[in-house]
DNA sequence: TCCTCTGAAGTAATAACATATCACTTTGAT
DNA sequence: ATCAAAGTGATATGTTATTACTTCAGAGGA
């Protein structure tokens, strides 16, 4: 099968579009299989492990997917700021913002597994204030916060 | 050999006795193979990984520790709040401050991989906002900053 | 057009991290 | 002393991630 005629879920144009942009701001090729994994990811709407990737592409082309493939189209799609990974969790999730580079801060339901993107400008300036009295150099921040979901609390008052 | 006898990191003190005192207040029992852990940990001043803490362990005992043992070690370990656990980089390190419970913040270097707790009541006092904003009920948070640590950083420098 | 260079993708094997199950031991309460 | 509960150990397996090596596709230059 050509490259071009990977079987894909199909991917609005908005975040075609977003793909096309992010990539070609990072000076990267957004390439079939990339946009097939970043389709699939966006499809699923929750966060996917690598390996759950790998199933959902395996099962959309019907043929086998190393590991190694997808990890480097989880590299691809973060280094782009499409997708951010979560670290508690071991897995990865479009970014709901990728218009502008921002850190990764997360509300992560124990009980769904559901994921929310907050973005708290208040929340990076203190910690960049706190690395700055330690002399650290900040690369980049990781916020995950774990707990129950509007919804998952609900359900269990019932 | 006796459970009692088993070969173990010196562990000053200090930390003995917060060992017990942590364990003690958790309800939980603080056995030898438990201390001998996290003496360990201790006694390495960086974090380590669930499989070199096994290594550090069969050098110290001369015998075969299987990976379960240590991770309920871990376990127990992070329980009463004597470790913590760096998500991003999947190790585990003593807190610096376990006489009291507290959020995980940590300033971790890319470099040298040691690792700086800190304290931020701001920080958290934020992070609890924004999940009372969502409505959503915080189990525990997880704050990791990575980047190059003063030492590291002048290193390059150089 | 053809060549070469580069980044991307494919293949196979394995390393690193984590958990399941079940049997046995220790501890501490009765 | 006995018993239940918690902890430990051995074996196997599941899950996540990487290494080393090869092949392929597209871009740019002679």
């Amino acid at each position: 099968m050509a490259r071009s005629e990977l079987a894909a879920s199909p991917l609005p144009a908005k975040w075609r579009k977003l793909a096309e942009t992010r990539s070609a701001a990072a000076g990267e090729r957004l390439t079939p299989a990339r946009l097939a994994a970043y389709a699939e990811m966006q499809a699923s709407n929750r966060p996917v492990s690598a390996y759950e990737l790998i199933a959902l592409l395996e099962d959309r082309q019907q043929r086998k997917i190393a590991p190694l493939t997808v990890y480097r189209h989880l590299d691809f799609l973060i280094r782009v700021g499409l997708v951010h990974r979560l670290e508690s969790t071991q897995s990865y999730l479009p970014c709901d913002n990728p218009d502008h580079a921002h850190e990764s801060q997360y509300l992560i339901c124990s009980s769904c597994g559901r994921a929310d993107e907050v973005e708290s400008k208040s929340l990076e300036s203190i910690m960049h204030e706190i690395a700055e009295q330690h002399g650290f150099y900040t690369e980049n921040t990781t916020v995950e916060m774990k707990g129950q979901c509007v919804q998952c609390a609900d359900d269990k008052a019932k």
